[in-house]
DNA sequence: CGATTAACTTGACATCGTCAAGATAGAACC
DNA sequence: GGTTCTATCTTGACGATGTCAAGTTAATCG
């Protein structure tokens, strides 16, 4: 059951950055609840308190993890909006399928960045919390600036508005991963059908893509 | 740390209900990772394994607290709309309310009912899935129903669009129940907000509440 | 080269879900 | 009424888990 240490046997050398490679495979395949860290310890090829020295407790691992998946999905987001060629609105379009696709791709790491584990019964690190709330505070800037553009209803409050418009991607993400009347195969549908009821107000859209 | 039993000694003769109470207490005091069978058994003044001569196992007690919640909800909202005094908009306004309302005041149950515990890991019961499923259709008819009374768009295929109208709510639920970046004293403008984003497309809305 | 200290180890404990085997008492049947 | 049946409840046990305490190892620093 035991895996292989890269160095010579006591001293691990890279031991925090192995177990964070190592949990993140145990977490897609198990979810947040199988992960454990005596499994994890086990497969690393470390004993069972050794992940202790990097990680306070799991929490800590949880939300070191949880932290790397902010900073690539902060990478995918900016992406698309770096790409220029592109109308808004379709930036747009394409912003919540990416949104929606890295849920359903990714779903026990979008378990943990965004559900209970962390945020309401779990305390999340403060190191955590530095680099997820910048992500949090993005969707407001977007929905700011969507407005701006016109592209939404600019009459309601921006903040309102944004929570609304993440709380429906969260929520179509939620029930997409958790198999709750909706099923990945139409996520596009999905999507777009959110993003054409966002758009309704406005005069250049109203049909479906 | 023990409490009474109701009846002699041997036999309790009311146990399940007894547990169902017991455990629903304890579900929203600690959550569902803090609900344990043993604390339960505890508490309710039985051995720890007399539950399971009642429940197959926690999943099943779970489910069970659960289809209690939507038998609750399901009441809830048929009250809604059997006040036929509201105009139709109003009632949708309320209805979206109402929900994110019930989801705030039992956030542990709401969990419980929509999350993934039951739903993408742990095998919801059939007893349960015989309550939960109706509620969910009866999202979908309630949006058809909103459709052909005109109130939001026409044009979008209904199970998508009840799709994105319960993910919206479901997600601001989960927004505020896990406290990301929302705070449950402005629920109603959330809601209304949401709601208003809904009714864009027709003539005689738009503006906020 | 010796001492400090970070990294890692084994041992132990409490908590948890759950199975197996035995004890109890209410119900059913003669 | 007495006997048997059976649902209900009990104690005992096992393995998994998170985590603390105390010891070991080896890299580093003076």
């Amino acid at each position: 059951m035991q895996a292989i240490k890269s160095k010579s046997s006591y001293h691990h050398g890279d031991l925090r950055a192995t177990l964070l490679v190592a949990a993140r495979q145990l977490l897609t395949e198990n979810g947040i609840e199988g992960l454990s860290l005596r499994k994890l310890a086990d497969q690393v090829g470390v004993s069972r308190t050794a992940p202790y020295h990097h990680f306070k407790d799991k929490n800590a691992l949880l939300s070191a993890i949880a932290e790397e998946g902010f900073l690539h999905w902060q990478h995918i987001a900016n992406d698309i909006f770096a790409t220029s060629t592109l109308p808004l609105h379709e930036k747009l379009r394409l912003f919540v399928r990416s949104y929606l696709r890295y849920a359903v791709d990714n779903p026990q790491l979008y378990d943990l960045m965004f559900g209970r584990t962390l945020w309401q019964q779990g305390e999340a690190t403060d190191s955590l919390k530095q680099i997820a709330y910048p992500c949090f505070q993005h969707q407001v800037a977007l929905t700011r600036q969507w407005q701006q553009q016109g592209l939404i209803n600019t009459q309601q409050d921006t903040l309102r508005l944004s929570q609304v418009i993440w709380g429906t991607m969260h929520g179509i993400a939620r029930l997409l991963i958790d198999g709750i009347y909706a099923d990945a195969s139409h996520l596009d549908e999905m999507s777009d059908c959110a993003v054409a009821v966002f758009l309704q107000h406005s005069p250049e859209s109203g049909t479906t893509s």
